[in-house]
DNA sequence: ACAATACTGATAAATCATTATCAAATAGAA
DNA sequence: TTCTATTTGATAATGATTTATCAGTATTGT
């Protein structure tokens, strides 16, 4: 059975309170705040546990370690700082992509992601 | 200085002759046609080597090991079969895509990836 | 052909993210 | 409150990719 401590509840927290897809080191740095001495090993069951009950998805960014997101959102992609590294999520979608498809080729899904500078690194 | 050796010349007329994106286990499998003998290291070296000297690139592909592809090619993408994994060059852009950045961010880049299965897996 | 040195192959070692281990702490039921 | 199984934190272990090591080999300039 499934317990409700403080160490999950914080995770789940942070990342209703976030809003963006977070990294289990931006995860644990934020849940620390509400418990102080939490462990990088219960931020990664957490997560486990979450995206095995299906609250998390993983969003996958090349050549970096994979972040998480609250499940259940709609299609959406993702800008990538590549001064900070925060990833955040982005609203809209180009839309129907076969036609980049080779022909003979079915497509499944895509991936769609925007690398520049947020708005608080352009200002620093 | 750079020597031409068998290794090296064979490494780099597989990405000649391929036209997709390798991964360095790729790249060993098809270079050991031409040079039995040859060891990972030495693709891992060369391939190093090559993106030093701006003759490849690298295709980061998330929650994989890293494709190489040669330089030089005008803006594209890539297709990535979820049957056998290999990675295809894509023609073509959705074109620009700032208007999906938020504002007061600037985007610089982007990469989309397109997932599906290749004619060679569809049929089989 | 010779000499100097870069290269190769096999494998040990280093990385880095993630998982397993285990004693101590804690949540939840009675 | 008491009991018991789950959870936690620290850290060792794991898995996978990449790099370092080193003796032997091969390439290039002379």
């Amino acid at each position: 059975m499934l317990r409700s401590t403080r160490q999950r509840t914080a995770i789940r927290e942070v990342f209703e309170k976030t809003g963006r897809p977070l990294s289990t080191e931006e995860v644990l740095k934020a849940a620390k705040k509400q418990v102080p001495g939490l462990g990088i090993a219960t931020v990664y069951r957490a997560v486990k546990g979450f995206l095995e009950e299906g609250d998390l998805v993983t969003v996958a960014i090349p050549g970096e370690p994979p972040r998480y997101e609250l499940a259940g959102k709609r299609h959406h992609h993702h800008f990538h700082c590549t001064a900070c590294g925060k990833v955040f999520e982005l609203e809209g979608c180009p839309g129907d992509l076969s036609y980049l498809a080779p022909k003979g080729f079915r497509l499944e899904d895509h991936e769609l992601l925007l690398y520049g500078r947020c708005t608080r690194c352009l200002k620093a």
